[in-house]
RNA sequence: GGCCCGAUGGUCAAGAGGUCAAGACAUCGCCCUUUCACGGCGGUAACCCGGGUUCGAUUCCCGGUCGGGUCACCA
């Protein structure tokens, strides 16, 4: 494709889960593109037949759009340089390695698995690295052919020179070289005629215009391999970004077999796409100022590929956690109601003040699935301990919680409309009237109400969202046991 | 094991040949407050080790240690 502007991909492989360090690749690729007025493309590999899973395409397409990442190219909507399903391009590669046999880039290899494991076998025994040994590397055309004709299975190998290096700059590790001694002649066709992932994967970036490979750093060994590849070919050498691996612990990556969370699950979990996504963007990467909040526009305009650390980064669930707090607590009122109502549903069957708990609970929760255990006493009043009505700084003993509870009872029995302000204002005329201190009067009240030692919001807040019924129902049962 | 890569507080990280070595999360303390939280203010806490280059290295070079990646007819 002839055009200088830039072109990024994103090339998963359908396995079912969308781990955070695929989805941080698809963010800087999507986002590499974006800040340049470039495009973003989607490129499914499902070429492995065994590892399909169902379902895991659209987990690709739910993922992205929900995130924003959406591509400008991609197997629903085309483009023009397609077909964007890998296994649909099964039978243009081919010709491609034939290409290079004929440039003597590449050669057909007869070997078969049994000699291969042999080799192996016998290059680990005497202390070498396992390699192809070149046993086809020279065969004469006519004996390629013969064995052809004879119907002898054979793959494609890439014929790597055996001297000198092989360098290439990347954007986050810098200058990489390596001796070509060390490259083995990898398969670029395997005997059922299909290419192997690391040559479909070279053809297709150079068809599909790829300006810009970004990708995991796992694939940093094998770019020197790649580019042998694009050079054998004659092809411009793309832009490499490889980007560090999220881990779990030092030691060891985030990973679906070690039960970590992937996107689904983070979401699932309760927190906002947009925090999630706005994290993984700080996982290895780093903004030029102090700020770290931003929308996925705010992104686009200030990415910077230069930014990406080397060293690989821990997932840290408690920052996490403070970023996730940060967007709800953003969120407009409406919005919030919205995301929270399935989580106060399952703890809150009975009426309340939905849109006060709300505003309390906005303020107070930094994962929408903290909510239902915040919640929990609305409907049921818990088993408590009187200790609770202890409290050494508001200077309430069990014994004052009693005097302050029947003081405020009559007070609030009078209250037409139970509302918040008038709970307020009565109480805090009664508190005034009798001298007290606020929290002498209204930490029992809260404890009376809730029966727990943490709640979203104070007392007053409680009782106009339990209402007057059940509120003044608490309180005199509270009074009963202190009694 | 060979090859490649990496290492700044507990975590994410900025940074430059000379800095009191940013900031955020966590943690601790104080203030505010109707508990916790929110908000405000402040504190504790870091340049992996050994050589070299240099007037001076955490920064540059070499070695080591530790960690990661990669060495398939998997992707």
């Amino acid at each position: 494709m002839a055009t200088n502007k830039v072109r990024t991909r994103f090339a998963p492989s359908p396995t079912g889960y969308m781990h955070v360090g695929k989805l941080r690749t698809a963010l800087y690729a999507y986002l590499k593109a974006k800040h340049e007025g470039g495009t973003f493309i989607l490129r499914i590999e499902d070429t492995d037949q065994e590892r399909y899973v169902e379902g895991a395409v659209d987990i690709i397409y739910n993922t992205l759009r929900e995130t924003g990442l959406l591509w400008d190219e991609g197997p629903d909507i085309g483009g023009p340089v397609g077909p964007y399903v890998q296994s649909e391009r099964m039978h243009m590669f081919k010709g491609y390695a034939e290409q290079l046999v004929e440039k003597g880039e590449a050669y057909y290899c007869f070997c078969d698995k049994d000699r291969l494991e042999e080799m192996r076998l016998v290059q680990k025994a005497s202390g070498q690295a396992p390699h192809y040994d070149g046993h086809c590397r020279n065969l004469s055309k006519e004996e390629v052919e013969a064995k052809i004709a004879s119907g002898a299975p054979y793959v494609i190998r890439q014929k790597v020179p055996q001297t000198g290096t092989t360098s290439f700059e990347d954007v986050v590790f810098g200058h990489i070289e390596v001796d070509n001694s060390t490259l083995d002649d990898q398969i670029l066709i395997k005997a059922d005629g299909m290419p192997t992932y690391n040559f479909a994967n070279v053809v297709d970036d150079h068809l599909m215009g790829i300006t810009h490979v970004i990708r995991g750093s796992e694939y940093l060994s094998s770019t020197p391999k790649y580019n042998l590849l694009y050079k054998a070919f004659g092809w411009d050498i793309p832009t490499y970004i490889h980007c560090p691996p999220v881990m779990k612990d030092a030691q060891n990556k985030l990973s679906k077999r070690n039960g970590d969370a992937s996107y689904q699950d983070l979401v699932a979990k309760g927190y906002l796409t947009e925090a999630v996504l706005n994290y993984i963007l700080l996982l290895g990467w780093s903004p030029k100022g102090e700020r770290e909040i931003f929308s996925l526009d705010e992104m686009v305009e200030i990415f910077d590929e230069h930014g990406i650390g080397k060293a690989p980064a821990i997932f840290d669930p408690l920052k996490l956690r403070a970023i996730n707090a940060a967007y709800i607590r953003a969120l407009s009122p409406e919005a919030f109601a919205e995301k929270a109502a399935p989580y106060i549903d399952a703890a809150v069957k009975t009426d309340c003040d939905r849109k006060l708990l709300c505003s309390v609970l906005q303020q107070r929760c930094e994962v929408l699935s903290d909510i239902p255990e915040q919640i929990d006493f609305i409907d049921e009043m818990p088993e408590y301990d009187l200790e609770l009505f202890r409290s050494k700084k508001m200077k309430t003993t069990p014994e004052t919680a009693k005097e302050a509870l029947e003081a405020a009872l009559p007070v609030l029995e009078g209250i037409g409309d139970f509302t918040q302000e008038n709970i307020h204002e009565a109480l805090f005329a009664l508190i005034a009237e009798k001298g007290v201190k606020n929290g002498w009067m209204l930490w029992p009240l809260r404890v009376a109400v809730s029966g727990k030692q943490f709640t979203p919001g104070g007392g007053i807040e409680l009782s106009a969202i339990l209402g007057k019924q059940r509120a003044l129902d608490r309180i005199r049962a509270a009074i009963a046991r202190l009694a």
